[in-house]
DNA sequence: TCGGTTTTATGATTTTAATCATAAAACAAG
DNA sequence: CTTGTTTTATGATTAAAATCATAAAACCGA
């Protein structure tokens, strides 16, 4: 996260997007940086049969889509908002100058980096050899430490669907939905009235 | 990459791993700044059953595990020479005073992360919604550009066992190379002597 | 060059999550 | 409130990759 009234001292721009609307899209080239204001904002890729995978989602005070800014290479996935969402963008040329000038934020994004390439490893390893049970106990685990979960009588209140949290762990709904049930059973987790707790 | 000279001044230690000889385990806080000076590291995890995941493969001039030193973050996975190699080891503070000192590494840090950001996120959408055949050509591709694959008269030379395309994909080596033939059958690639070549 | 290990190879079988089908419950919009 | 949509739910079936078994070829070290 850069503070606001810095951004703007270098020419941000605020920008409202609906429920749902594309922000950008996967084969473009980056032209700005993005930031949360308000809302909620998912990254995501389509595969040719329409199955989705959400690489990340990200709420108020976060930032998406830098590396291929970095790299001056196509979105690998497309930016949508989840719903109406308001996002401030700072052009390439100047978030560049921005970096030059302030050395302490060129941190700040290193540690940003670092925090979701941690996720991505962790994700990638449970994708690719754990069983569903391990992988939606990972996510939610995770989910806890980094998304805006919140915490009320019954635990952590994880607020995603079962479609999302099959498109964050590269599983069928149906399957998360029984998956979710069996936790339950081995009391991992708590279902009040269809909401997941942890 | 950091040029050694920059990191000797700051005081690097050159360390000799034998093959197989582990770097650093999953688990434990990460101490030091590691980049390779000859040899080849791989990072992985294996799950309970053994199975391993291969989370990157690291060459001559390439740094590893900066995440888990930034976050102050337990390594997420394994460091395993995978031949013979040589690494330079800077302590933590040392580094972080570098970089301080130097805010045009951070840039070269920055761009490093986003680098292996970008090769997550593609790789993570393969694996979990592309077939096989999918899958490893998009490995085998983005190996042409970043890992040390060398062009000769019959094209690329994919380097990699078809245990480590495995490993890195998420499929079993059966798979693995039932897949191989079928992609030659198709023509996407090429088997010479039990070498692929793309 | 011999023997052990790793890598590639192939066929048969099994397992597990995907798929297909269908529906109730909850929610959202008008 | 009514209606349309999304989300959760469950059972039956299928498909695809994992697993199991076995072996030949290649490579490596003593």
């Amino acid at each position: 996260m850069i503070a606001p009234e810095l951004l703007e001292k270098y020419g941000v721009v605020k920008k409202s997007f609906d429920k749902n609307e594309i922000i950008f899209e996967e084969g473009i080239f980056p032209a700005n940086y993005y930031q949360v204001l308000s809302g909620e904002v998912k990254m995501s890729n389509y595969n040719d049969e329409g199955r989705e995978f959400i690489q990340g989602i990200f709420y108020k005070e976060q930032s998406f889509g830098e590396p291929p800014l970095f790299l001056n290479q196509k979105y690998p996935a497309n930016a949508i908002a989840v719903d109406n969402s308001e996002i401030l963008l700072l052009p390439k040329s100047n978030f560049m100058k921005l970096l030059e000038e302030n050395p302490k934020i060129s941190i700040k994004i290193i540690e940003n980096l670092a925090q979701r390439l941690y996720y991505k490893s962790v994700m990638a390893a449970e994708i690719s050899t754990q069983e569903p049970e391990h992988r939606v106990l990972k996510l939610i685990d995770h989910g806890i430490a980094y998304f805006n979960f919140k915490k009320d009588a019954n635990g952590y209140l994880i607020n995603f669907t079962r479609q999302q949290i099959g498109d964050l762990t590269g599983l069928r709904v149906e399957t998360v939905i029984r998956t979710i049930k069996n936790l339950e059973k081995k009391g991992e987790l708590k279902i009040i009235n269809r909401k997941v707790y942890r």
